[in-house]
RNA sequence: GCACGGUUAGCUCAGUUGGAUAGAGCGUUGGCCUCCGAAGCCAAAGGUCAUUGGUUCGAAUCCAAUACCGUGUACCA
């Protein structure tokens, strides 16, 4: 039986008889189809040969129908004859030979198949069979690519969570994209999925910035104080002073500055931080379903309720830990903590719960964080953090492990960082020099789409270099413009079509069979990977793959575009013309909606 | 030291159930508009897939060591 695909695609448990049928009757072939049908075509040839003998009884006929990568190669490859070479005692190419004999012959989509390098049987679709990839294009429009193969699969994606205590930078906006794209994948494939975004909003750093605004607050009426180590310096710290003073007048002021700001003036720089990073998420058009308060795990008891649970199991201790080896901190001492025995579940040592005040720590909020959310029952969770939390993975998904059982529930995926470049040189960003560059600067100076498109043309595992000059430059350089024009070029196509009053016929099967010139079937091929394409990209939550194949397909567009005439003499070649290129501008768009990125009709 | 990520063309990077001659853009060189948007297209040159070994029909891909780069490394978030 085939392994390929797996679950991954419709099992091939149609008859061959039935493809066929399905064939001669339906409109058109889906690509799922055709995968299947082939799976059929080759289980049966080799069934064949066991029954003469050339495979024992015993041995496991399993092999694998793939997507070849050079498109020389044709529409499917099989590679059964290499894998079960040695079962048959028979050279890879003769083997193949065997099989291709005994495929069962008189099915209508493949054209031919035949035997390449070391052993594959590569199979070639009719034209037929390509050209009806527009009818479904056309019946799918803006759902072709999407499926159902996950329906009903509840996941939760958090992410970005920076702290509200700034602005956001160029990295908070990597994750926030990439955090994106993977949602709108997962639900392109039929998950139900929920975005959170977790609030920093209790702890010692909320404490610094209402300080430092309380520093600057007093700044506004005269009064100058050194801004003591530690505290926020930035120029946004004043923005806040000055809405405060605009909002309450004088009420804060006092003699001396006091230990702690008081928890209003806190509250209210906090506040005015989340509308910024709101501001800067919609810029980015990317909403949360749930803003998740780490101080209402506080005051619910939440943490107390996940510690007790931990302690049921006999996971926490008092105890001292070992000074961590290599470099020793200056201040390092032993003291006795609380201990949570994350070793017990792969950690390297075991972390604590209790700061030397007394406090929690940040993770025991996290950990009462992630129980809640394994007990408001997703499939799976998902975070998307930054690299430099790289070193939470393992305790967060111990302490999750130890109080939910299930290993594999939490899944973190964490994004390199961004360089920003300009014409190719450095921008060295400081926050004290004052030149540093905040998100939102970026999406103002290049734009949503650039941005975005960027951070996806990447992969979240690799640090990522975004030029502002590139990223604005409107040629061949900036791969969101060069995709963005395709789509343009699309409708400036059927315009052209309307300005000349010439009629806008809809493509009969008769005129489809015009399309036979090798731009155009490569095109159609193209086309019909895009299903595929968004179903590996959700799978493996690799949102790059969707950028690179558009990148792809636009290419293959506008090579066709330049090398023959959409818009001809003969009006029958221009309704096939125009039907292919409506699909490719219909799978453009489908793409860069995934990515979130607009497909404008004109630039 | 340890953990995680990375190393592919001059530059920036794609390349996952292991697959065929390892790809794209930029840059370089040379071509294409009396014609639907040249914001485009075509062609050429450019490679020890960091190194070494292993696994097998087959390795950039999996495994093990090594080298270099990045991030993190008690109580911060």
């Amino acid at each position: 039986m085939p392994t390929s695909g797996k679950d991954r695609y419709t099992p091939a448990t149609q008859s061959i008889a039935y493809l066929q049928q399905a064939s001669r009757y339906a409109l058109f072939w889906t690509v799922d189809m055709v995968r299947a049908l082939i799976e059929q075509l080759v289980s049966s040839a080799l069934q064949q040969l066991q029954e003469q003998g050339i495979f024992s009884a015993e041995h496991s006929l399993s092999f694998q129908v793939e997507r070849p990568r050079d498109k020389n190669h044709g529409d499917f490859a099989c590679n059964a004859a290499m894998v079960l070479a040695k079962s048959a005692r028979l050279p890879p190419r003769q083997l193949a030979e065997k099989i291709l004999a005994a495929l069962p012959v008189g099915q209508t989509a493949v054209e031919r198949c035949e035997i390449a390098g070391p052993g594959f049987i590569n199979f070639y679709l009719t034209a037929q069979t390509l050209r009806s990839l527009i009818r479904t294009i056309e019946q799918q429009g803006e759902q072709f690519g999407r499926s159902q193969m996950a329906a009903g699969r509840r996941i939760q994606v958090e992410f970005v969570s920076a702290n509200p205590t700034g602005p956001m930078h160029l990295g908070h906006g990597r994750g926030a994209v990439n955090g994106d794209a993977i949602v709108r994948l997962l639900q392109a494939i039929g998950c139900v999925v929920e975005r959170e975004y977790y609030i920093n909003d209790a702890g010692a750093q909320t404490l610094v910035l209402g300080r430092s605004v309380l520093i600057r607050y007093h700044e506004l009426f005269g009064q100058q104080w050194p801004m003591p180590e530690g505290c926020y310096p930035g120029d946004y710290v004043r923005d806040i002073a000055i809405a405060l003073r605009d909002a309450q007048g004088a009420r804060w002021l006092t003699p001396d500055l006091p230990a702690e700001a008081p928890p209003e003036v806190v509250d209210f720089a906090i506040a005015r931080c989340l509308e910024w990073i709101r501001d800067d998420l919609q810029l980015l058009n990317i909403p949360f379903d749930t803003w998740f308060s780490e101080r209402s795990l506080h005051q619910e008891g939440l943490i107390q309720h996940a510690i007790i649970q931990l302690e049921e199991k006999g996971l926490i201790y008092e105890g001292v830990l070992q000074p961590p080896k290599g470099k020793l901190p200056d201040d390092w001492e032993a003291r006795p903590q609380r201990l949570f025995r994350s070793t017990l579940f792969g950690d390297e040592v075991d972390r604590a719960l209790q700061k030397s005040d007394g406090s929690y720590t940040y993770f025991a909020a996290d950990i009462a964080y992630h129980l809640h959310k394994a007990e408001r029952g997703f499939d799976s969770l998902i975070n998307i953090w930054g690299a430099d939390h790289g070193g939470y993975i393992k305790r967060v998904q111990s302490a999750l492990a130890a109080l939910s059982g299930r290993k594999d529930l939490l899944e973190v995926r964490l994004v390199q960082m961004v360089n920003l470049f300009r014409a190719g040189q450095p921008v060295r960003m400081s926050k004290r020099a004052g030149t540093f560059v905040t998100l939102r600067e970026v999406v103002e100076e290049v734009g949503a789409d650039a941005v975005r498109f960027w951070f996806l043309l990447r992969s979240s595992g690799s640090s990522l270099d975004f030029d502002l000059e590139l990223a604005m430059a409107k040629t061949n350089d900036n791969p969101v413009f060069y995709v963005q024009y395709a789509h343009a070029r699309v409708h400036s196509l059927l315009r052209r079509l309307h300005e000349r009053e010439l009629p806008d016929i809809p493509a009969s099967d008769q005129h489809l069979q015009l399309l036979c010139a090798e731009a155009e079937l490569e095109l159609l091929s193209l086309l019909s990977r895009y299903p595929e394409v968004v179903e590996q990209a959700a799978l493996e939550k690799e949102p790059q793959k969707i950028p690179y194949y558009l990148l792809e397909l636009a290419a293959a567009f506008h090579t066709y575009y330049n090398g023959y005439k959409i818009l001809d003499e003969d009006p029958d070649l221009r309704a096939a013309r125009l039907a292919l290129v409506k699909a490719c501008g219909q799978v453009i768009a489908n793409g860069l909606t995934l990515l979130g990125v607009n497909a404008p009709e004109q630039m």
